[in-house]
DNA sequence: AATGGCATTAACAATTTGATAATACATTTA
DNA sequence: TAAATGTATTATCAAATTGTTAATGCCATT
């Protein structure tokens, strides 16, 4: 289910986005500024964010070119909310990262039109991404990140990460691993795994991969 | 059979809902307060805990934060029941760990379908736990987690322990659990099982185990 | 043809696990 | 009570599993 961060200072406003997202399974998180947005948005990892311009302290578009720095927020989806009095030309011309715009007064029909195109148009890719907070997944760009910093793997390599991050705390039987990385028909020797493994682990330098002796390997934050 | 727990301080909602689980096949247990709910909670550990919001002593909200924060609780269904007056809003965000919410009045036919739908969503996982409130065994995951700790397991001993634990009470011979775990192929001395026990409990530090004389071992708490 | 990166394997080290035997303990039976 | 039976405990050793490093062969690129 997709989770959604909504930004506003106005609660009505809150409240009936929040109101009509739910209707359509949603899952919600509000705050009423922008600095409060910025850490919900952290921990909460919402697949979009609506954020109002206008803010007390933070305005949404600060909100938004700080949270594109971060990887992990690198393909989030965004909104913006604008009033009338708005410069919205600085919104339009898009190019601080948003991917749509809604003019204030709300009508929830309209959101939520978009709010679906916006999901639909990205249904694809998102699934393609692991998303751990700090480390990030890519699977169309074969690139890994963790802590701001790009992970070069092997193409190998890449699969068994992303194998194992697809599913945090599973166990993956050794022979799970082999179905789906080399096929049921390549048959390799028993150390590939092992090696292979330990490449990642020396690569992310971060001890994310787990052997559970007798079974398999599980990856774990 | 899946057990649903109901809390709600009107005694005609309880009868309501009880009734109509009860005609699904659902065993139910109710309770007209928070403080009781968490209580029955606990030793019933239910699949599904159906709350009211507003209930004199602890509300809705606050058991059911109280309940996530265990580890026996953690993927438990829980659905909320609201009033109009109610702040919808706060179980609407759904930030406390609810899987759903419905408003009063309550039609029973919207009830059963929610919860049908959410005993279908999960279905597959939950077969995966073994969960008896303060133990949880995840064979997925290969854990064992015991009042808030990790208890770490080596193959056999985790296999000996999840045998037992799956059916509680039965007594497993000594025969059955070699041919569970050892197979019929492979033959190993008589004191191998009891050795294994013997880490198990260690491991566990709980008496659990209990030796039938004679006859094998059963799992109780 | 030379280079460099990658996947795999080989060889060995390190570690963990499992099984057994020997002994101690407990309970039942004669 | 002594013997018999069954289980608990412990130490020990063998076996299985995994970690590590280096070497090999392959492929694409230059």
């Amino acid at each position: 289910m997709k989770k959604v961060l909504i930004a506003d200072d106005e609660q009505d406003i809150l409240d009936i986005l929040q109101f009509n997202l739910e209707a359509e399974g949603f899952t919600v998180e509000t705050a009423n500024n922008g600095v409060l947005a910025i850490e919900k948005a952290k921990s909460f990892l919402p697949d979009l964010i609506i954020l109002d311009v206008m803010m007390p302290g933070k305005t949404g578009i600060e909100v938004c070119s700080a949270l594109r720095l971060l990887p992990a927020f690198k393909s989030t989806l965004i909104i913006f909310l604008t009033a009338m009095s708005d410069d919205i030309a600085e919104v339009k011309g898009l190019e601080i990262g948003a991917d749509d715009y809604l003019k204030k007064p709300i009508r929830p029909k309209v959101l939520m039109s978009k709010v679906n195109s916006l999901f639909r148009r990205v249904s694809k890719e998102v699934d393609h991404n692991i998303n751990l907070g700090e480390l990030i997944i890519n699977r169309e760009n074969f690139s890994v990140h963790y802590k701001n910093e790009d992970i070069s793997l092997a193409r190998k390599e890449f699969e068994l990460l992303s194998l194992l991050a697809s599913k945090p705390s599973k166990v993956f039987l050794r022979n799970e691993i082999l179905n789906q990385i080399w096929g049921t028909e390549v048959i390799v020797g028993d150390r590939t795994i092992d090696v292979h493994i330990r490449k990642i682990r020396q690569k992310l330098n971060l001890d994310c991969i787990k052997t559970v002796k007798g079974v398999g390997y599980k990856f774990e934050l």
